[in-house]
DNA sequence: CGTAAACTTGACCTTCGTCAACGACAGTGG
DNA sequence: CCACTGTCGTTGACGAAGGTCAAGTTTACG
């Protein structure tokens, strides 16, 4: 690990936990990844798959690890996070609980380093096992395609964000994908904003201060409402997903 | 097909053409996933694959096809595309030959449509088809492995492009991107744009008239060279490389 | 309670989007 | 062969929007 504190191995190689953690990891039902990859429990690679428990700001460099793996997050978020040469950073690509990432490239030239943005657990899978067990299961495979086609999608949908959205429909956008990708029920309001400023500045393309300013002008106009610096409810959200999909409010209307 | 003039079918059923197109279609060598491919014609499924022709502008909806398919472009250029509430439109993703795009999804509310950039010949190949013959074969499964993560960190450098990149740098990368998926050759100075300045804009998140500057910019300090129109020299790929990384020129340093 | 980090707010200024006009070029029809 | 027309690309002038910088305020945490 890169990082500045180094993390910890969290589970010994042969305690096998890659249930879900805490009754969900995230997916509803038949789409949990984690329920399929159960049945697999006895395979002796699967044992070597570790869990680790990371800080916010760890690093997880592919080099660090003998093998290539597959990041499973339990909970927490990482993300993927590249520099500029003169040192502007992005966030390419988000994980919550419950989704993997797989950052394996065939030519080991990866476009970033995998960061962790909360205090986070990560299981490791070796790679080639999470693809024997695809192999094996025509049922994990399903799954699989389906969450990878999800992925991609979101990535389109990000990049839609980024190209041609306005700051205020991006922090729109972004409200409704970590609902969405944090499984809060619709029925919910309030939940909380597991990222700082800096990092939600950094996945939208924007700066701290502009996605202050932002928040600041949706709660005047009553979509939403900041509770505290880490919460926040969504009041109306026919207006919110309106924003959202280009009704093309500008930061300057309601400053 | 959705678009204004609807594709013809160019090939008859039983007409099998899923081997390269003209000796290449855009892999090197073992990267071709038409290679391992063509071990499989024999199969009956595959028979059922078409080839249609595409005019520019010309949109491939999903519903159109009795069962999904993945597309996969035998030359010319294909695009997801995307509009927002008021309008604006953004190119999500872009296909050139020797690519496959696959835009099925379980909910079946996709991201866009997919639409041709310039005249294009697509080869449409029934997604369970395709699957299938992933399972069957290793090496096809193992190139098709990597085009998938490759694809994936393609996404991830565009969103740090749109992301955090000047007009420039955008143009930039865009120009190394464009040579490295269609297979230019280093030496190569001189290469074709193959798609209008009002769709590298739609991509790169800008307006067409900021295309226009940043070229005329870029041509000023010597790194590339306009041919006509449609036809771009790489002059300083060094200088040209530096920008694309962050070296942060902006438009109006050279206005 | 004290300190550092995160977040907010304000004032200013650069950049690129906007709008409008113009130029280049291809296709069309007489 | 040329005038006509429409599309695409270029150029210029201008201003809104968000980046930038600097100073405050709040929060988290030991």
């Amino acid at each position: 690990m890169s990082g500045t504190t180094p993390p910890k191995i969290a589970s010994s190689p042969d305690h096998l936990s890659f249930e879900c953690v805490q009754e969900t990891c995230g997916f509803k039902g038949e789409e949990c990844l984690c329920r399929p990859m159960h049945l697999h429990f006895e395979k002796a690679e699967l044992r070597a798959a570790r869990t680790i428990e990371l800080n916010e700001g760890d690093q997880l460099a592919p080099e660090d690890f003998p093998e290539p793996v597959v990041f499973a997050v339990l909970n927490g978020v990482i993300a993927v996070e590249s520099h500029l040469s003169d040192g502007r950073r992005s966030l390419l690509t988000l994980r919550f609980p419950g989704e993997y990432l797989d950052m394996n490239r065939a030519d080991r030239h990866a476009s970033g380093e995998v960061v962790a943005l909360a205090p986070t657990s990560v299981k490791l899978v070796p790679r080639n096992v999470f693809e024997e067990l695809l192999l094996l299961d025509s049922n994990l495979r399903r799954i699989y395609w389906r969450r990878a086609t999800d992925i991609m999608h979101q990535q389109f949908d990000h990049s839609s964000d980024l190209g041609k959205k306005t700051p205020t429909e991006r922090m729109a956008s972004f409200i409704f994908e970590l609902r969405n990708r944090m499984s809060i029920p619709r029925f919910v309001e309030e939940f909380t904003l597991p990222i700082s400023r800096q990092s939600i500045a950094d996945y939208l393309g924007l700066r701290a201060e502009t996605v202050s300013r932002v928040l600041k002008s949706l709660e005047k106009e009553g979509a939403v409402k900041l509770i505290g610096k880490h919460k926040i409810a969504v009041l109306d959200f026919k207006g919110l997903r309106k924003i959202a999909n280009g009704a093309r409010p500008r930061l300057s209307n309601h400053r």
